[in-house]
DNA sequence: AATCTATCCAACCGCTTTTAA
DNA sequence: GTTAAAAGCGGTTGGATAGAT
């Protein structure tokens, strides 16, 4: 018998969402924050299991939600970051400023997927569906981009390069020491270095990452810390995840347990406007950057209208 | 108008990773 | 070092809706 979720074994309720279930989970975070999401539920009067509050929150309720259709240029870079990533959704995400993971992912299989099938292109490899016909119907697509992908692409049984399981990083610099062979070359099958090129690699400013996925406190220390000019003087770049702030520095540290401090009120008030301004000014320069291992890859985001 | 089909997307499920005791 | 709980993540499901027949 299959194994019955959290919500069966307490006889929560599940499903869609009523709009007074909303009402009173954005209360009580707006007055409480979520803390530890298990215990959010009983504060909240709500009968639902933790994790289904955390969704509806991440995924619906969070006030920094783009919503809507996704613009051209977010299409792009999702097709873009797929090839580096693959289903990597949280890490896409993470670049696509309020947009999460489940839509991004949603997008993809309902939207995306076909249209690069129509064109020729695997979704999965990202490379030509066959040959001749796919590579022409490559070039018509990708135009010059497309000369990325080799003349001699390995076969199809095989065509992926190896796992992408790398943490993503934001940020200006790549920090020196480590490489990642698929970054370096052909080795993957996938030339970097044109890549490279053809992305105009320059240094940019550090990217705040959108408070999706990652814990809002820790975009919130890294929003605050990146509007900090004499703050981030130290730190050239900032490391995504559950090990962000500890990889970051001690002063990072600090600074988000001071944040910890912060009533949640404050943080709809200035936090969020922080952080959306600052991706403003970055995505008006058109600067974006990932990370494999400490390698950077730099992409400008306007260079990529050609991608698709 | 009724029915069928396709599509979209919110929510769930179950596994993995991280954190705390 | 071990264990349990919490959080995070990606794959999948199912209900709502629109369009076609």
């Amino acid at each position: 018998m299959a194994k019955q979720s959290c919500c069966h074994k307490k006889k929560l309720r599940r499903g869609l969402w009523s709009p007074e279930e909303d009402e009173k989970l954005m209360n009580h975070i707006a007055k409480y924050g979520h803390g530890c999401w298990s215990s959010v539920p009983k504060l909240a009067g709500l009968e639902r299991c933790g994790k289904s509050c955390r969704l509806r929150w991440i995924n619906y309720l969070r006030p920094d939600l783009k919503r809507g259709t996704f613009s051209q240029e977010e299409e792009d870079l999702i097709i873009h970051l797929h090839s580096l990533l693959g289903n990597k959704w949280s890490q896409i995400a993470a670049q696509l400023p309020g947009r999460t993971d489940n839509e991004v992912k949603n997008f993809w299989n309902s939207y995306i997927k076909k249209r690069l099938r129509e064109r020729g292109i695997d979704p999965t490899t990202h490379q030509p569906l066959a040959e001749p016909a796919g590579a022409a119907a490559c070039r018509a697509v990708f135009g010059d981009v497309a000369d990325l992908i080799p003349p001699a692409a390995p076969p199809l049984a095989d065509p992926m390069p190896p796992p992408l399981d790398w943490p993503i990083v934001v940020g200006a610099a790549a920090p020196p020491s480590r490489s990642s062979c698929y970054l370096q070359g052909s080795c993957g099958g996938f030339d970097m270095d044109a890549l490279h090129q053809q992305q105009h690699c320059v240094p940019a400013a550090p990217v705040v990452a959108s408070a999706s996925s990652s814990s809002t406190l820790t975009s919130m220390a890294e929003a605050e810390h990146h509007c900090n000019p004499a703050g981030a003087g130290g730190l050239p770049w900032l490391e995504l995840g559950a090990n962000a702030v500890a990889d970051a520095g001690s002063h990072v540290d600090s600074y988000a347990g001071a944040l910890d401090e912060l009533r949640w009120s404050e943080y709809f008030d200035g936090a969020f406007q922080a952080a959306a301004s600052q991706q403003g000014a970055l995505q008006q320069a058109g600067q974006q950057c990932v990370y494999k291992d400490d390698v950077a890859v730099h992409f400008d985001v306007h260079g990529l209208s050609n991608w698709c």
